[in-house]
DNA sequence: ATGCATGAGCT
DNA sequence: GCTCATGCATA
């Protein structure tokens, strides 16, 4: 039953084409969707990581989005060999360590692979100077949002201890290839500038000329200060995460269906693949900045769709005179047929749903009444009944 | 907030 | 078979 119910959404929104403005699809998928629906091609890249390392980045989970090394082998070819190499040698490293770990850290089945940021990440000084091989993979990330933005990661590299910790059993897993810690991403730190993709002169002249913000819309410390900005302001809104997902949708952006509360409680608390994040991100700021001035003014166009929640989950009010007529009623005819109702809605002006609900309430409440007065008769047909 | 599941596109 | 984004259901 219970299946049935949701297999059915489920499968309306999973067989909507994922990639393209579908009213079930949300928004941008893996960064490999991403990049195949991506609406704008200026952004496009590849995954290409010389396959020989590729396999050790993974390991390692120092994938981050990055820009194929082939795409854009003439100007970045030398950046991505030297990060290659050091790629190498850290992968080397890591691997070692994810087999002493996958011992004891073979989880049951699936490990948390969605989690990616955490906020101890971005406190720690960076230990992991060699991370940048991150900055290599995430030259094949973009920004579904069109909004491409990274080039690479910048981050400085802390890996706290608490985040090493996680580090050892998301290692385990394969799934964190695709997880940028935020910790984990780029090195470059005050010694690794110069290796920093995003800081090479050509990709920074690239990158300006694109009008990205690479650095604003990619790096996780920006993530994450986003991430938390969103949430405070949301709350202030009084929205709910469920609210937001479902605003997206009335937010009209190209390609942008409505998300799960999961989805946007995984925003907050940073518990998506970096890809993700960065994906997002562009949307919720979209959504928060429109859902700021609509709180605003009040009153915008009544039409326009409100990216606020409809607050009105509005309780009809029934004034006085009213209530004092159908209380009238009530005293006569606590249970009118759906005949009178609909002329009893009509002459107090209100809906007839609203009445026929009154009524309703009113026997619920009566019942309640007379079985705190008579306890005996609590629970018998007769209650809520003509009496 | 999160475990478990689904489904798409890759490899 | 794998990764990844996402959602439902539930703790």
């Amino acid at each position: 039953m219970t299946m049935s119910m949701y297999s059915t959404t489920d499968k309306m929104k999973m067989s909507a084409p994922s990639c393209f403005p579908g009213r079930y699809s949300p928004s941008y998928r893996s960064s490999e969707q991403m990049r195949r629906c991506m609406p704008n091609p200026s952004v496009s890249k590849s995954n290409t990581t010389h396959p020989s390392i590729s396999r050790l980045l993974e390991d390692a989970s120092l994938l981050c989005n990055s820009w194929s090394a082939r795409q854009n082998g003439d100007i970045f070819a030398g950046i991505n060999d030297g990060i290659l190499s050091r790629a190498e040698a850290l992968a080397a490293v890591d691997i070692q360590k994810h087999q002493a770990q996958h011992v004891h850290s073979q989880m049951p089945s699936q490990i948390k692979h969605d989690v990616m940021y955490h906020h101890h990440t971005m406190s720690g000084p960076p230990q992991r100077p060699l991370q940048m091989h991150h900055s290599m993979d995430q030259l094949d990330m973009l920004d579904p949002t069109g909004s491409m933005t990274t080039l690479a990661p910048i981050s400085e590299s802390p890996l706290t201890p608490t985040h090493q910790h996680l580090h050892g059993s998301y290692h385990s897993m394969n799934h964190m290839m695709s997880h940028h810690h935020p910790g984990t991403l780029s090195g470059h730190t005050a010694g690794h500038h110069g290796h920093s993709a995003v800081h090479h002169p050509v990709i920074t002249a690239a990158v300006a000329a694109a009008g990205l913000h690479p650095d604003t819309d990619t790096d996780p410390r920006e993530l994450e200060a986003f991430a938390e900005r969103f949430k405070q302001r949301r709350i202030k809104l009084g929205v709910t995460q469920a609210d937001v997902g479902k605003a997206l949708a009335n937010l009209k952006l190209p390609g942008v269906g409505a998300l799960s509360q999961s989805t946007i409680c995984r925003f907050e608390s940073l518990t998506l693949s970096h890809n993700n994040m960065i994906a997002l991100k562009p949307i919720l700021q979209a959504w928060l900045e429109e859902a700021e001035a609509q709180a605003k003014n009040k009153r915008r166009d009544p039409d326009a769709p409100s990216v606020l929640p409809a607050g009105e989950k509005k309780r009809t009010s029934i004034a006085a005179p009213e209530k004092r007529s159908l209380e009238a009623y009530f005293a006569v005819q606590p249970r009118p047929s759906g005949e009178k109702i609909a002329a009893i809605a009509e002459k107090l002006d209100l809906k007839k749903n609203v009445v026929r609900v009154w009524f309703c309430n009113q026997r619920q409440k009566q019942k309640r009444i007379v079985s705190s007065v008579t306890p005996s008769m609590t629970g018998h047909g007769s209650a809520g009944f003509g009496y």
